[in-house]
DNA sequence: GTCTATAAAGTGATAGAC
DNA sequence: GTCTATCACTTTATAGAC
């Protein structure tokens, strides 16, 4: 027998979506699981259940268990990652030339998160853990190309705006420490809310804006570091 | 029943041992496996094809998969928690009262991960795979009780350090940017091999250390950040 | 301690009726 | 599009012989 959800999920479900297609209802269900119990442990059987739908239903409109997780993947990760380069775009033809400031640049790579979860029909939390789920899980091998193909865009143009922005930096540089960047903010996303638990009242329950501005000044300050010095010049 | 924990401790700190206890042969194969494919993925037929040994035989040393899982997480990252807190205690009573450099702290943070792959029986790029995944992977809440004892403990005496040789920052703070910190080295230990792959021939094959070298560079800066400005103030 | 054999339950996927 | 029923297979775990 299926062992029955925790029915803590149900406060964080958003108000009744007007579209009650399967489609959509496996779609909802799907990023709720998907965030709080991770890809690989959730079972089309949980999921069709949670969702009110037939199991055979998953299989009819994502034609297998992997499509469905790719269309979570690329619903969630290709919107931010259009945003971002879209936002560099404009900053860019608006600086007529000259250099972005670090701060701009941060701020075209951050904020798209923070106006997707906006957009979203689950909660914050579990929108914020869902994304970083899929900034991460997969082996980059396996995500949808279309996945791919943004991704490798954001990893040139990001660094080629950063270095411009920080010219004592090299190439190589300026995309590790974008790097150590996506790092902080991934962490952030999927293992605050794990902090926050093990903190216990030491810290209080900031907003998720207030959580963004100390991330992104810690890896404002990260990103102008003094150029590393190394003793074998392999970077 | 607390297992085997001291035994797989002593198992990563002690050099090389050739023995081939279908015990060792299991927790070897665990860590290849589990650092490629991560710990729900690999299965116990895998697992002890892999090992060449008999399937009951992990349920007779581990009593179950999770209870393997546990004794690998164990292994891994309480010498690391063990190793930063003996760093620091040992720093701080040298400084005789006086606060320690940012440059010191990081260093008893860092230093540990590097000196454990050093004494592993498996490549560098899996070790670093695998303990980023048993300092992430997990929900908090599923961790074995020594292991979050530890974290508890890292998780209270280094943001105090961390105060002290930062005054400006309060005590919440200092405990977020010990957070970005750890998502760096995680996102790191993790996803490099990726993003090597991923940049192609644009960046080299640096060094361990000098990756290490360039995140302790850039979290150093990010911990050293102004203090944040917050709209409504939280934090 | 190690083995074989098997239990008990879960998995993704699909054929075919409606 | 949706449903039931089922297939073919995998999973963890364990009982019992050696």
């Amino acid at each position: 027998m299926i062992v029955c959800f925790k029915r803590t999920y149900d406060y964080l479900v958003t108000p009744p979506q007007q579209d009650d297609s399967a489609k959509s209802l496996i779609l909802e269900a799907a990023q709720r699981l998907f965030a709080c119990e991770g890809f690989e442990k959730v079972s089309l059987r949980m999921l069709t259940q949670e969702a009110g739908v037939n199991l055979a239903s998953v299989n009819y409109h994502f034609r297998s268990k992997q499509g469905l997780i790719d269309a979570v993947i690329s619903g969630y990760v290709n919107p931010v990652n259009e945003a971002r380069l879209a936002r560099l775009d404009a900053a860019e033809s608006e600086s007529s030339g000259n250099a972005l400031s670090l701060d701009a640049i941060l701020d075209c790579f951050m904020r798209p998160v923070l106006e997707a979860v906006h957009e979203s029909q689950i909660s914050e939390q579990l929108f914020f853990q869902l994304m970083g789920r899929c900034m991460t899980n997969q082996s980059l091998k396996t995500m949808p190309a279309a996945v791919l193909e943004l991704f490798r865009e954001v990893v040139v143009r990001f660094p080629l705006a950063l270095r411009r922005a920080l010219p004592d930096l090299s190439e190589k540089e300026s995309l590790w420490r974008l790097h150590f960047t996506v790092g902080v903010l991934i962490h952030v996303l999927i293992h605050t809310e794990g902090l926050l638990q093990l903190a216990g009242d030491r810290l209080g329950k900031p907003s998720l804006d207030n959580i963004l501005t100390m991330v992104k000044d810690y890896c404002q300050a990260g990103l102008a570091a003094p150029k590393t010095k190394l003793e074998t010049n392999d970077v």
